[in-house]
DNA sequence: TAGTAGGAAGGTA
DNA sequence: TACCTTCCTACTA
């Protein structure tokens, strides 16, 4: 991509954060396109020497993995001869074959560093561009279409006025929390040596094959030294199915870095921690829920041994330099990997705010559990499931199973069951020491109040809130007034006296006490002067943004939430 | 009297 | 520039 081009995709990507709401995850597809961090100051200048030598090493290891999974039909199978046929795949899998056509092949392979030399001396051959993993184009167009709405036309609600679904570029890496993004290789343009060490892409419910086992005869791979068939993994079993192909293409990443700053800062062999941050050790458990692979003992399919998994690769003549190398590239995908976790944290959060429920799904009470199945549902495009199968708080709602979730949500249950996994994830409990929910923020119970207390105090321990602890718009002086309305809403024990829900599912809600929640309202804006006669006059400023209206029997001080601001 | 509706101007981040 | 805040007048229940 020339510069001019760079440019004027950053300049139309949107900068607006959202104040609110869910990132759809079809938005993150065209981030790792778009994102060229070339653009970045210092990203045309020369190698150091010391940059020099790593690249010439990369260049002279050249390692690669990806998978290629072959189907039963005859014709797939008709490789040319710089393809390769592994015989150290067990593929596996149960049921359907619905999300694709059959016989689209997938393909698991681990060619030999010459052969892949070979092939990226060629320029236009990588091992995408010899349609061995071309199945992933037809699944994409598939995927586009039936699991992700793709792009924010798909969307119910990108003309929403508080541009809830902006996307930022992080939010790119994220879709259902699979990382999804698959960055094309041979960075054709870039005047440093081609940068592919790994291969490595995730797809996220890929379909199931019929495969047939490939012979020994035909297969590069058929000799006992193969790493990978000394390991008993792989080994093709007749007629079985796989249900997902996990690779990731890891020398993108590097592509796309190799320009950069960043990536100066992180081959240095000791990084500025003023530029390079060290690894965060919080989000264990959303790191771990990102790395996850338990999809592969699942579905019974062996796991290979990814560098950037465990930490070193099994090589027939492992080069000592290697390891270093494998660290490198271990830590180039961290940057990445903190940008997921810190994405999947923004959006639980701007869920929370939209929805006025509490990013600890075990407070969440029935009609929290529907708010959030509705919504969540309405960003994949499902139909939303039937509001009595999801009447159960969200305690219960934690333990299902995915097959309960399935049976309750037949369309939509296994996106469901990996959201609430994910957002479980987020809300871990080390993220927890950080996250203060809005009840406790902002609207805490009035239980944990002393008698002796007076009502101003009761108020200000109720909206006192830390912006250094505040990880929200939605606390501080920045509030909008009807994220505000929903967060006293959201309290009734505590703010029932004062508003309430008259129809929550309709988002109709009654101001009981004008004085009081005009007195709250100005104290959290820092208003001594707020009264209901200015409150009243914000939220008649929301008619005509869509947000709020009065309701269709006009009564007083009842209002209404606009969609989606009603969720 | 309290609330509704909306115009207009100004403040703040 | 968005999002209020403040002030205002007119109207309604």
């Amino acid at each position: 991509m020339v510069l001019a081009d760079r440019q004027t995709v950053m300049e139309s990507m949107p900068q607006t954060v959202p104040s609110a709401g869910f990132t759809p995850p079809c938005d993150y597809s065209n981030f790792a396109e778009n994102f060229d961090l070339s653009l970045l100051p210092g990203g045309d200048q020369p190698l150091s020497p010391p940059e020099q030598f790593y690249m010439e090493k990369l260049q002279s290891i050249q390692p690669k993995i990806f998978t290629t999974f072959y189907p039963s039909s005859p014709e797939s199978q008709s490789l040319t001869d710089n393809e390769f046929q592994p015989d150290f795949q067990k593929l596996l899998a149960d049921d359907s074959k619905k999300y694709l056509p059959p016989q689209s092949p997938i393909h698991l392979e681990v060619p030999q560093p010459n052969s892949f030399g070979q092939q990226s001396n060629s320029g236009s051959l990588s091992p995408y561009s010899q349609g061995l993993l071309s199945p992933n184009d037809q699944f994409n167009a598939y995927r586009e279409q039936s699991f992700y709405p793709s792009s924010p036309e798909y969307s119910l609600y990108t003309a929403s006025p508080s541009s809830i679904y902006s996307k930022s570029p992080c939010e790119e890496y994220l879709q259902v929390g699979f990382i999804k993004k698959e960055i094309s290789l041979n960075n054709s343009t870039s005047p440093l040596p081609n940068l592919s060490p790994f291969g490595i892409k995730e797809e996220p419910f890929l379909p199931n094959f019929n495969v047939s086992p490939v012979s020994p005869a035909t297969s590069n791979y058929s000799n006992s030294s193969s790493p990978v068939q000394s390991d008993g993994v792989g080994v093709f079993e007749p007629h079985k199915q796989i249900k997902q192909e996990s690779t990731v293409d890891f020398s993108e990443i590097l592509g796309e870095f190799q320009n950069t700053e960043t990536l100066r800062g992180l081959l240095n062999q000791k990084p500025n921690p003023q530029t390079v941050p060290d690894p965060p050790k919080d989000h264990q458990l959303l790191r771990q829920f990102l790395r996850d692979t338990s999809f592969q003992k699942k579905y019974n399919i062996h796991p290979i041994d990814f560098p950037f998994v465990n930490g070193d690769i099994k090589m027939e003549e492992p080069d000592p330099e290697h390891g270093d190398l494998m660290m490198k590239c271990e830590e180039q995908i961290e940057p990445v990997l903190n940008l997921a976790i810190e994405q999947v944290r923004k959006d639980v959060d701007d869920t929370c705010t939209l929805l006025g429920i509490s990013p600890d799904p075990a407070k969440w009470s029935p009609s929290d559990v529907i708010s959030w199945i509705r919504w969540t549902s309405r960003q994949f495009n499902y139909a939303e499931p039937l509001a009595e199968s999801w009447d159960i708080s969200g305690n219960d709602l934690l333990v299902l199973s995915e097959k309960e979730f399935v049976t309750r949500a037949p369309q939509g249950g296994m996106i469901l069951h990996a959201q609430l996994e994910i957002w479980k994830a987020a809300y871990s409990e080390d993220t927890m020491k950080n996250w203060p929910l809005p009840s406790e923020n902002c609207v805490s119970s009035n239980a944990s109040s002393g008698g002796d207390i007076s009502e101003d105090e009761d108020d200000e321990s109720h909206l006192t809130s830390d912006p250094n602890k505040a990880g929200t718009s939605r606390t501080g002086s920045h509030i909008h007034l009807w994220q505000f309305l929903k967060e006293l809403l959201s309290d009734q024990q505590s703010n029932g006296s004062c508003i309430r829900w008259l129809d929550r599912g309709k988002g109709i809600f009654k101001i009981e006490d004008s004085v009081k929640v005009a007195r709250l309202w100005g104290k959290r804006k820092n208003r001594p002067a707020m009264n209901y006669d200015k409150l009243s006059r914000s939220i008649r400023q929301y008619y005509k943004k869509g947000i709020m209206k009065k309701t269709e029997r006009s009564q007083r001080l009842v209002y209404q939430f606009c969609h989606p601001y009603n969720l």
